[in-house]
DNA sequence: TATTGTTATACTCTATAACTATA
DNA sequence: TATAGTTATAGAGTATAACAATA
């Protein structure tokens, strides 16, 4: 059984095959790793991508967040950022304190307890990733990572562009 | 405002950064492009990325597949290929027809009107894949395709490992 | 008036497990 | 007993829109 059997990449098959082939192979590259992930987050930690993406961009930002910040690098919109909120907010994890100057708005950030278990979960990740790609190269890491710049970098521009036609 | 302010790319900051910041570039891209073409799929053909696949699966097709083979290429559990199946077959876009000596099962395929409906999602889903690679040279693109290749395959070996421990 | 954040709602996708019918 | 497929359920994730409070 060969592994084009298998999943999306039998999708491709007209003239621009190539970016056609591409993008499956993307897809199913990303799709089978965040599946571990989720599966590994769930099993081992009981909580979820979302849930552990907002606690990583708290992580980078000890200073708090803002909702709509975190709206904005989360990808997703403000409703659901006040969900996920919620829930570790519950769970002792995360707390939302006050804006100097603005009483609508508050910063969201790591509690002591929060920076713990993220750190604990942090590692974890960081051995399935590194097994992800482990039996590559580092030359190999390497190119995969610029060239996969370059494709994000024309997303976010073409991103730009709608947006700024939207307006 | 610079590009890693954005993102999911700004979870990586580990002595294993370089993969890392590869599966977190890697998830992004693809997250931005799916995106995309969830969003047309929805506003232009009031349909899903799910249902598109698995109409592309039955292109590849002709002679139908069975629910099972559905399942295991589009990577999902078999109550949710069910739940798809119905859908486009209300819609009069698939049928389920016989299999000669096993009365338990049936080949799903594309009705004349699926196929018809598919071709014209399918040139307006490859423009913007197409769209979504402009910009990289037909070497990068090369490249990359041979690099997921890599990666793709370890995946799929590790699960196979995983599948097999299982058992 | 515009912005920050919340609430309410609805829909899609998903996995799991119990089930039916056939092999 | 095992397999093909369905049903039922519950939960994650998302977008949208109406809303309150503040700027």
């Amino acid at each position: 059984m060969s592994a084009d059997t298998l999943d999306l990449e039998a999708r491709a098959h007209s003239e621009h095959a190539q970016e056609l082939r591409l993008w499956l192979r993307l897809l199913t590259c990303s799709q089978l790793i965040e599946k571990r992930v989720r599966t590994g987050l769930r099993e081992q930690f009981d909580t979820t991508l979302p849930r552990f993406d907002l606690m990583a961009q708290l992580e980078r930002h000890p200073e708090g967040l803002k909702m709509k910040e975190l709206s904005h690098r989360l990808m997703v919109t403000g409703g659901n950022v006040t969900g996920i909120t919620d829930q570790l907010v519950g769970e002792g994890l995360v707390e939302r304190t006050e804006v100097d100057g603005d009483r609508r708005a508050f910063r969201v950030r790591l509690t002591p307890r929060g920076h713990t278990a993220f750190a604990e979960m942090a590692l974890q990740h960081e051995q399935w990733i590194v097994q992800a790609f482990e039996g590559m190269s580092p030359r190999d890491l390497d190119q995969l990572h610029k060239l996969l710049g370059k494709v994000k970098q024309h997303q976010l521009d073409i991103n730009q562009r709608l947006g700024a036609a939207a307006e």
